[in-house]
DNA sequence: GCATGACGCTACATTATTTGTAGCATGACG
DNA sequence: CGTCATGCTACAAATAATGTAGCGTCATGC
């Protein structure tokens, strides 16, 4: 089993093969990651309200990702509490708008 | 925890709600889902040729995968072997794009 | 014919991740 | 002080993923 160097900051996969877009896309691909950034897409939420937002996600999911999405410089936890986008997160997320007029059109 | 009305095919979180972006989201936020889309991006693979193309994954993960995908209607098997993406799979992996140069831009 | 090999796919034990629930420590407000 | 919300953690149970092996089928070679 691939096995990552560091278990603490567990490095996202496929970090290592030089192509940005297979950690990125490993890192989104975890489980909450997409919604996580898709509910804070317009504003801050503290933590229980983006646990809310996420229909009740596991706090120990939610917090796996939060670090992990703060590492990646996505999101960060503002002063006054309350988790938000960062400009980068903010960018990223601008991305998911032709992914949200894809999912009206696909109505499966 | 949310339990899912039927087993076998297991239905998308998040598709009861209405919102088609959320079932999406789940549906992508599962592992290998963004990768496997990503792989096929430009040209069909046979399973396995995509395997070795996803770091090896376990085929049981990747069958499940493709089988959600397939359901989604955004893959497709062709009759003479190999996995390819449907017209619909196309238009969502090109939603992909601006993801793939935010990728380049973002760099760790 | 019949081995050989690639195909899609499955079984299954091991390991990793997620879930659900409870609760901690801190700080603001009364 | 009591109460409440915050970010965050513990931990057992449930679920999902991994790694390895192999099945059945269909070509192609010889």
């Amino acid at each position: 089993m691939a096995k990552e160097a560091d278990s603490k900051t567990r490095s996202v996969r496929g970090s290592r093969t030089g192509r940005p877009i297979m950690a990125l896309l490993d890192l989104l691909g975890r489980r909450w990651s997409l919604r996580i950034l898709w509910e804070l897409r317009d504003e801050p939420l503290t933590s229980r309200a983006l646990r809310a937002a996420c229909d009740e996600a596991s706090p120990t999911v939610l917090q796996a990702r939060l670090t992990e999405l703060r590492e990646a410089g996505f999101v960060e936890l503002g002063d006054g509490g309350g988790y938000g986008l960062t400009p980068l997160g903010q960018e990223l997320c601008e991305t998911f708008v032709p992914l949200h007029r894809f999912a009206e059109r696909w109505r499966k």
